[in-house]
Order: structure tokens, then C-alpha cells, then sequence
DNA sequence: CGCTCATTTGATTGTTATCAAAAGAAGTGG
DNA sequence: CCACTTCTTTTGATAACAATCAAATGAGCG
């Protein structure tokens, strides 16, 4: 299985595999992205971007997880989103970007110059304004995940989603991913507490939709899955997606 | 009490408003912020601007309340996020941007050209950069919200955002603001059923935090409102926040 | 007045959180 | 390689919370 906390991909790469699945697809010569310096790496629970110090360099996610994470002074947490290999990540107002297993970052300024430069070509920043949305829209998702989903909705959206984002990247083995987050994270995600979701999980294994063990997820019955929660991609389907979605129809 | 369904005021007015309370304030002149034509009125559950058919002509809320609905196959439905007089309306992929009640709305490309335009004062743009990022950072409010809160943390936290919303543009009454949405349209916002809800609005009465009746809701312990759910404004304090906070804690 | 829509109430069920503890994995240092 | 610690997953029992169903009350409107 491709280990997305330690994949091979250099952060021009990536880059480039993700412009090339936007919506408003663009593919890019590694040059036009800018020269990427060294990649730091960071454990579990490592700040890659502290908390309301205001806009510091934005860095790019090359492997494993991140979230941004907003405490709520006693114990509870939620984790506002998921961030993926191949994602950029920002200062926010309140909330600290944090490694949600061991990861590395790259300082993305680079890039960022590269895509503001003047000569840069249009499409690369079409591609670029259609990843932003593409995050825009999953950010809704996750919302009406939290507000008007149940649990087991919940599990399989968020599963099919980050499925999706991964197959987009070429990190996916057909229906088998690599999810490198403790349970307790994947709770702070979805709004749910631990013990619940460990038992949601249990009963997605036992009806043999899903299959999960040691941060290995695998989608066993696609369709059924979408159903049970109504997934639907956002921006362009997945490489492999009609492929696979035949196989799991079948 | 100012019905902000029937405000009296003028689009430019209204966005003038807005731009001076931004954390980047600008003081602008009416005739930098284009000129509106006429305003359209809606009446409730009104389709501002429909889902997914790509980008049309953004609009302004003129008065009135609006909500980007995503509906859920079953009867479930989610309203994304509450839209307030002055804020610009979007097409949004999946979800339709809908009239809660009454309300007018302006087509805002004359705004938006005006913005973009290259003699435009770097003021007005940065002001209204500053604007777009308080409608995110009230986007991951409510996912908190939604993932994190109780019931009744929930409803104190949107309330005090939105009587501090609505202090920016001047339609706020003291502690006292209107509301013309009904508890259904509220529920669907913070992801409660309409009965839990209304129990839950009964138990801040009874505990006299807030007051709500025909839309009308004045916030009667401000500093217990906020110690309930922890609540800190969006962007810069309410015009009259500090003063009312020192009625109220005394 | 009669209609419709919104709010409220009561009773009940279902879902999810919490608490406590056991079992299992994974890393650490001897 | 083992003993030890620590973290993660799992289990059981219980309580809190929120949804649902059904119906009554109240408010606004033609």
C-alpha cells in the first residue's frame, strides 16, 4: 500500500499531479512551479502553523496529514478540516495547522511567486482558482457532514471523500488508501466521540462495507456506500473512478 | 426595533456600512462603489440564485435574510450559513442561495466592477479582503458549531454572532436585534430539529440570557451568553460592543 | 370567521456521549 | 530479545442529549 505519510513524490510533482485532476485541468512543467527548498519533517501533534500570528509563510503539505484545529478550552476539539499531501496551507485567525502524524512540509512561497509572476500561463492559475473552489466546496460538505448527517453518513462521506482527493493524487491502490490518523483524530474530524466512532466503524466492517485496520482503509462496496450517504465528488471524478465504479456496481 | 427586512437603507449605503467596520476599515464614498440598479424583492423561500449553473450575476442582500441551502434527499436540509443585509451572494455549486422571508436583493456587478477596477484605492480592496476573510472565519465558527457545541452553546454562540453582525451595519437596537426567521429556518442552521430548538430556546428564557418572541431577540446577559459558549467576536469589536459589555457585566 | 403557518407541549424512542476498564499494538531502553 | 511504558483500540454499562411522533395552542391573514 502507498504510504501517504512517506510517498516518493517531491512537493513540484505533487503539485503537478494536482493541477492536472483540477476541474479546469492544466498541466504543469515542473519549472513553471517554482524551486522548492528543503522539506521539513514534524511528528504526530507537530504546529506546522501556529495559531493568530498573523499571515506567516503559507507552507505546502508534501506527506501525511494535517489539520486545523480549534481547542475548546475544556477537553473538546474539532478538527475544521483534513488536509492531504499536495494541499497548501495558511495562517488562520484561531486555529493552529497541525501534523496529525508524522509529515513533511515545504515552504510554498516559491510557488506562490511563481503563480503570481506576470508571464505565468493562464491555465496554471485557472487550474489553480479551481483546486481553491474545489476546497471551497468540500469545506461545505464538511459542514453538512456535522450538521445534518448521522454517524455512519458521516464515516462514509468523509471515507469516499478523502478516497477521492487521494486517487486524484495517484495515492490510492484502487479502493485501498492510506489514512495515517488515530481514531481519536478521525472523531475530532467528524464531530463524533471516540467510542462512537470506533463502534460506527465496527458496523461498517461487520455489513462489509468498508474494511479498516492500521491506517489502511479499504472501500469494499462503493455503491453502497455512496448510497448510504449520498457522496458525490466534488470537482472532476477520480482517474480510476468510472472503472472502479463499474467493478463495485457489478 | 429597525426591521431588517424593511431597512430603509440604500445598497451603497449599506456596503459604506460594512467597509468602515472591517478590520481594515474604509470610509468610502457612494459613488466608488458603483451604481446599483433597481432592487428585486423576494418573498420567502425565494430562490436568489439557483444551485449549480455556474456562476451568474452575484447579487447584494439588500434587507432581509438569506441562507445557501443544501437539501438532503430525505427531508433533512442544512442551511450552510446565514446571510445578512450587505452581504454579497454567490452561486454555489450544490447549494441554492434562498430568500428566509422577505427580502431584497441588488445585482452587484456594478460593485464588483467598481472593485476591480485599476483606479480603485488600494483602501477599498483591502477592506473588502478583510470582509472575506470574516466570512471565513464565521464559516469555521459554525463548523465548530455544528461539530463541537450543544444545543444550547449553539444558540447562544449564533445569536451573539449575529447581533454582532448586524451592530456592524447599525441595525442593531442596544441588546436587541431582529430576526425575521422561523425556528425551523434557525434549526436547519445550527443543525437541531425545530423541537429541540424551541426547548432549548425555552431554557435561555427561563434563564433569562436572551429574550426572543416574533423575531425579535435581545440578548439580556451578554458576558453569561459568552461564558456559555465561549463565544469571540469576528473581526473588530461592534461599534458599541465595549460599552454594552460593561452594562452588561455589571 | 376560518384558514394556514408557527410555536409549543407531551410522550417516547433512538442516538450519541461519558465513564471505566480491558485488551491489543507499538515504541523504548536495557 | 524482553520488560516496560505508552498509546490506541475495543468492550461494557449507563446517562445525557436530541430526534421523532402526534397533537394542541397561538398568531397572522384574507
Amino acid at each position: 500500500m502507498i504510504d501517504i505519510s512517506a510517498h516518493g513524490l517531491s512537493p513540484g510533482e505533487l503539485l503537478a499531479r494536482r493541477l492536472a485532476t483540477a476541474s479546469a485541468p492544466y498541466r504543469a512543467r515542473p519549472e513553471e512551479l517554482g524551486v522548492f527548498g528543503p522539506t521539513t519533517h514534524l511528528g504526530a501533534g507537530g504546529e506546522i502553523i501556529p495559531a493568530g500570528r498573523g499571515p506567516g509563510a503559507p507552507k505546502l503539505l508534501v506527506s501525511g496529514v494535517a489539520g486545523e484545529v480549534r481547542a475548546l478550552g475544556d477537553g473538546r476539539r474539532q478538527i475544521l478540516r483534513l488536509r492531504l499531501p499536495g494541499d497548501l496551507l495558511y495562517a488562520c485567525d484561531y486555529e493552529a495547522v497541525v501534523a496529525l502524524g508524522r509529515a513533511h512540509v515545504a515552504d510554498a512561497r516559491p510557488f506562490l511567486q511563481a503563480l503570481n509572476d506576470p508571464g505565468a500561463p493562464a491555465g496554471l492559475r485557472r487550474a489553480w482558482l479551481a483546486l481553491g473552489q474545489a476546497d471551497q466546496d468540500m469545506l461545505r460538505d464538511q459542514l453538512v457532514r456535522l450538521g445534518r448527517m448521522t454517524a455512519s453518513e458521516r464515516v462514509a462521506h468523509f471515507l469516499l471523500e478523502t478516497h477521492h482527493r487521494l486517487g486524484h493524487l495517484g495515492l490510492t491502490d484502487g479502493d485501498t488508501f492510506h489514512l495515517p490518523a488515530t481514531q481519536e483524530v478521525l472523531s475530532d474530524l467528524i464531530g463524533l466521540s471516540v467510542v462512537h466512532l470506533n463502534r460506527t466503524l465496527q458496523a461498517l466492517r461487520r455489513s462489509e462495507l468498508i474494511s479498516l485496520r492500521n491506517g489502511r482503509v479499504e472501500v469494499l462496496q462503493r455503491e453502497a456506500l455512496i448510497d448510504l450517504c449520498d457522496w458525490r465528488p466534488v470537482g472532476p471524478p477520480s482517474p480510476a473512478a468510472t472503472s472502479e465504479a463499474e467493478v463495485a456496481g457489478a
